[in-house]
DNA sequence: GCGAGATTGGAATTCACGTCCAACTTCGAG
DNA sequence: CTCGAAGTTGGACGTGAATTCCAATCTCGC
């Protein structure tokens, strides 16, 4: 596939990020329409709609791991570093509402698309396992039985919180999300004192 | 939309399993072959493909809850009734794989059918809430921030989870998983004695 | 036996994706 | 500047899958 053009990536995104998870029931004609790139253009760079949607889910999750990213090989230690990370997510989720809802919806059809999958993992199992493992070692976090448990259930937490402030009214603070969930993954649900 | 007969739903919930999250790239054709069923009597019961998918994902998104909403209200205090909903849930999805992936990774699909997202949070998210609130009131559960954006979390996680196991070669016991992930939540991720 | 609804095969239609191509533009190398 | 390769585009066309249509049965309850 051939190396897509700044200005294409970009106008795709912001069409992306207007038609949220509808992107994949949109007609190419409408993308053409609302992105002002010709069919013809199109079918020049990619060789059919999944590509274009293979191409919008890589790039938008680039951008996501390249913010999220920054933190988990920052300063503090591995708690800190953790929460810092989900923060970032849930702040990058926020800031673009509409690829973070194709994004995250379309994770079925990310199935058939290896290079998504994996660079789900590169960009966000992988540090959360590393975190984890890190706070074990350095005590800010408890030892889990199977981080790679652990990190699923985190990301799931995390994308499903991030999806229904998405999908309702008014979208919140993302840094008043994660206060309000924090004590529910620190403290555990377990009552005060025990 | 008729009512479908109970062995044509048999059929079609089977077919469902075996095909999994494929379901939506199948054609009609497959289907067809696959289930026995003539591609006219379809088309007599359901309006399109669409339809077919909402009602397959209606009908093991019941069942599912059918079977987790039982031990909801079942005996004990509201923290044990929340893990054993939990456990019941990661149970029929490992009992249910095809239809499970189908279901959850069409979540993202399952914004169009107002029917099945208004299932979940019948059958999942309000039974979750009412724990939480019970266990809050029995003093078997911290209190919450909020029991909504708690509830989304524990869903998330336990799909996603869920999900991967799926997705992974040798399909786990579902208590097992239950039993390793349990510490995270209700301890927390924060280190022993603190 | 009869009428309404269920069931079915197969032809016909539709619709969106994707292909093809020929004309035109851009741009860097020589 | 000139030439050729690569990029850009409009529009006609082909294709495959979904969906519709219809007429011929079939199956019941009455």
């Amino acid at each position: 596939m051939r190396d897509v053009p700044e200005e294409m990536a970009e106008r795709l995104l912001s069409v992306a990020n207007l038609l949220g998870s509808s992107f994949e029931s949109t007609r190419i004609d409408e993308i053409v329409d609302a992105s002002g790139i010709p069919r013809a253009t199109l079918y020049y760079y990619f060789d059919g709609k999944d590509q274009m949607l293979a191409f919008l889910l890589r790039e938008s999750l680039n951008r996501l791991v390249e913010q999220a990213g920054k933190v988990a090989a920052g300063p503090g230690d591995a708690a800190s570093r953790l929460v810092e990370l989900v923060r970032a997510q849930l702040r990058y989720m926020f800031e673009n509402p509409g690829t973070s809802q194709l994004l995250f919806l379309s994770l079925g059809s990310a199935g058939a698309m290896p290079e998504v999958a994996s660079r789900i993992d590169a960009g966000f199992h992988e540090p959360v396992r590393r975190l984890l493992h890190e706070g074990a070692a350095d005590g800010s976090i408890r030892v889990q039985e199977s981080n790679d448990l652990a990190s699923s259930a985190l990301f799931g937490a995390l994308t499903s919180v991030g999806l229904r402030c998405l999908l309702s009214e008014d979208v919140p603070d993302a840094d008043g999300v994660v206060d309000s969930l924090l004590p529910m993954f620190w403290n555990g649900l377990q009552p005060e004192g025990e």
